[in-house]
DNA sequence: CTCCTATATGAATGTGTGTTCATATATAGA
DNA sequence: TCTATATATGAACACACATTCATATAGGAG
């Protein structure tokens, strides 16, 4: 856990800084639970589905070629993550997104992969 | 896999329409896989850390409280997506930021979980 | 050449996670 | 009420992954 060099090329004072501006563990869990959640391609694929549409559950699966419980799974994932919202209407629940700033998100990504939007 | 209800709120057009202009599953993994790399807590700290100062490897280690092996472990990984680069001096490698667009990715995730940058 | 230090790497381990299967819940229709 | 459909959920399984430990590599000092 400790290691003997320090080899600043910064100073104490600047060390001080930057763990003083350091995010809390608690934020800095939110932000990787956040990012976690845009980590599996599954869950990438059906929020491209719901930017295009509002869509029931049976659609998505088909849509994303998906089983009607893994999409399921997922979608509660997005729903705990605050990323889409339901409508329901029957017995069909409809999803929808509900954080507008996703499209942004994957525009720097696809820049960072090279790939154009 | 396959279900039943196609619930038909919009139309086989515009069904055609989404699936025609949904990326490709190699370009989905690619995301997937940025996104990944953000998806954890010593990641994101290390992150923090080189984009205030470059750094060297036991003063990552040290600023992050984390041992030497898991640091050297977690920079492959920004090294191999490409979010960090090195600069070696003697036996010392320095790393520093990549990619500048990590700030933008922050703020909106930290918009979104509710915490102000 | 030898020792020490900085970093990298491979194996092992424990933990987390996505999918599937089976089943539960809920609602509409007959 | 009985049946069929849409969705949700829990358990199990397989796989991925972050850390640790031990060790390898590499460069500087003596």
């Amino acid at each position: 856990m400790i290691d003997k060099c320090l080899c600043k090329l910064i100073s104490e004072e600047e060390i001080d800084k930057i763990l003083g501006q350091l995010p809390t563990d608690d934020t800095i869990a939110k932000l990787a639970e956040f990012f976690k959640v845009f980590g599996d391609p599954s869950r990438l694929k059906l929020l491209y589905f719901l930017s295009r549409s509002e869509l029931c559950v049976a659609d998505l699966a088909s849509l994303a070629k998906m089983g009607q419980s893994a999409v399921s799974h997922q979608l509660k994932t997005l729903r705990l993550s605050r990323f889409v919202k339901t409508r329901k209407e029957g017995t069909v629940v409809y999803y929808s997104l509900e954080d507008m700033h996703i499209q942004s998100l994957f525009d720097v990504a696809l820049e960072h992969i090279g790939e154009e939007a």
